[in-house]
Parts: structure tokens; C-alpha cells; sequence
DNA sequence: GACTTAATTGCAACTTAGTTGCATTTGCAT
DNA sequence: ATGCAAATGCAACTAAGTTGCAATTAAGTC
């Protein structure tokens, strides 16, 4: 695991609740709500929000709201965009785009918002 | 006004709360979200997140979320993006990045977020 | 302009993601 | 092992947004 090797160096206890929610954040491949979380672990809300809340400013975490009203979190890789789709709401992650510039600003995370390739094919058959 | 030209064409009452609420948003040349509106004009909760609902609808609003955890809702008028500072909570309409693709997906609306420009130069004084 | 009817409004009650206070437990350094 | 700050779990709370319902209003028809 390295999950030893994102909590070292910084000024966080390593304990049972953050081994189990990291060990979540690096199985599944997409961002997870507290919801996603919870049907996985037990955990209670607070200890969760407590803790990604604290991964985030350690910068080992980010996230950002969906449109189903939940924030996702996941681990930091790279800078890279999340897609979210209008229809189905489903996350992707779009590492395509990635080093997008704009003059005097910082930019630290690109969402796009639209309608995924699956729902697209749905309303907009080859055939047709 | 421009405001009947909203609402003609499409299959709405043109209602003095829906007048009102659009004349705001002209007004404004930013995303508002409920509180914003409710310190210009008297308007229940209730009234003001169905029209918008409706406006979206209809297309001729379209909205986000922000970092602090509200919707913002403006005119819409054409695919530009919108810059949410982590620093300082801002939002500005960024309209030199218009026309992203993706391959497969039809992006409706892209978000992105950073340090602005002010926060930035507060930050890093271009004297250092 | 009066009549009719469906759409809209405003209020209050509700929902739900996320937050907070507090007593108890746990990781970790000495 | 001991001590203590940090972390946990529970329950109470907050606040953006939603919903049911009775009263009001826009807009078409006469
Ligand atoms: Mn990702
Ligand atoms: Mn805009
Ligand atoms: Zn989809
Ligand atoms: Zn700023």
C-alpha cells in the first residue's frame, strides 16, 4: 500500500478511519461521495467530512459538487478534468484535457458539464 | 427592454416576479444566486427557484454551483465559461474559452476554478 | 370590460447534505 | 506504561432548496 506514503510528511495521525477511507479512495477509479463511502465502510458523516476536509488541505484529496447535490472527493493524482453528465450524472475523469492557461489566473481545477458519449449515443443513434 | 423578447415564443406568463427577476438578471452583468436577489427585490423562495427552474427550461437561464455551496443563476447568452476563485468565492465570466470538444461528448458548460487574478497578485507582489 | 380557467404566488412545513458541540477513545511521542 | 492532543461517534443543528396547498393573477374568450 502507499498509503503510508500519502500520509507521511504530513501532519496527520494515521488511523484506522483514514486507512479504510484511503484505501476506498485508491481502489475505486472515480470520485465517491459520502454516500458512495458509506455503503462500502462504516463510518460515520462527521468522522468522513472531518477527514476529507483535512486531506484537502493536506492536498492529498480533492473534490468538487456534482449536480445531484453531493461533493466528490478523490485522491490527487494530477491536474486533470472531471466530466459530469446532465443526464445520467455520472463522473468521468478526462485526462485529455489538462494544462489549460488563462493570463493572471491560477487555474487548479477544470469541470465540464454536457452529456456523456453513452447518453449521446441513446438520443442520437449511428443510424440515424 | 428586452424581456418580452424572453418570454415571447416561449410558453411562460410574462408575470411582474418573473419581470422583475429577469430585469435583475440584465441588470447584473454577473451569475446571482437567491441571496443575491432577495437584498434587491422582495421575493419568496419559493418563487424565485421555480422560475429559475423554469427559465432553465426554457433556456433562457442557465446555472451553477458555486464553492459555497449556492446556485448561481444568469442570462444565458452564449457558451462561455465561468471562473470560481477558492480565495475570495468571485465568479467571472470567461469568455475566451468558448469552444472546447471532446470526442463523443457535448459540453454544455464548463466551470473552472483557482486563484483569480487579485488574489493572485495579493499573494505574489510583483515586487518579489 | 366582465368571465373563466389554468398558471403562478406566498407561506409554512419539509428534506437533506454538511457542520458543530461534547464526552469518549485512540494514536503516538516520551 | 503514561500523558495528552488529535480523532471519533453520536445527536443536535444549519441552511439551501423543495413541496403541498389555499389564495391570487395573467391572459384568452365573449
Ligand atoms: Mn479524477
Ligand atoms: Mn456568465
Ligand atoms: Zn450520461
Ligand atoms: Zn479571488
Amino acid at each position: 500500500m502507499q498509503i503510508e506514503k500519502l500520509i507521511e510528511e504530513k501532519k496527520i495521525k494515521l488511523t484506522s478511519a483514514r486507512k479504510e477511507l484511503l484505501e476506498l479512495f485508491l481502489k475505486a477509479q472515480r470520485p465517491l461521495s459520502y454516500e458512495d463511502v458509506k455503503d462500502k465502510i462504516k463510518m460515520d458523516k462527521a468522522t468522513f467530512y472531518r477527514n476529507v476536509s483535512k486531506f484537502e488541505e493536506e492536498s492529498i484529496v480533492n473534490s468538487f459538487e456534482s449536480n445531484d447535490k453531493k461533493r466528490y472527493y478523490g485522491i490527487y493524482v494530477s491536474a486533470h478534468a472531471h466530466f459530469i453528465c446532465q443526464v445520467c450524472s455520472s463522473i468521468e475523469c478526462v485526462k485529455s484535457i489538462t494544462n489549460m492557461q488563462l493570463e493572471g489566473y491560477k487555474i487548479q481545477d477544470v469541470i465540464l458539464k454536457g452529456v456523456c458519449k453513452q447518453c449521446n449515443q441513446r438520443n442520437n443513434p449511428p443510424s440515424s
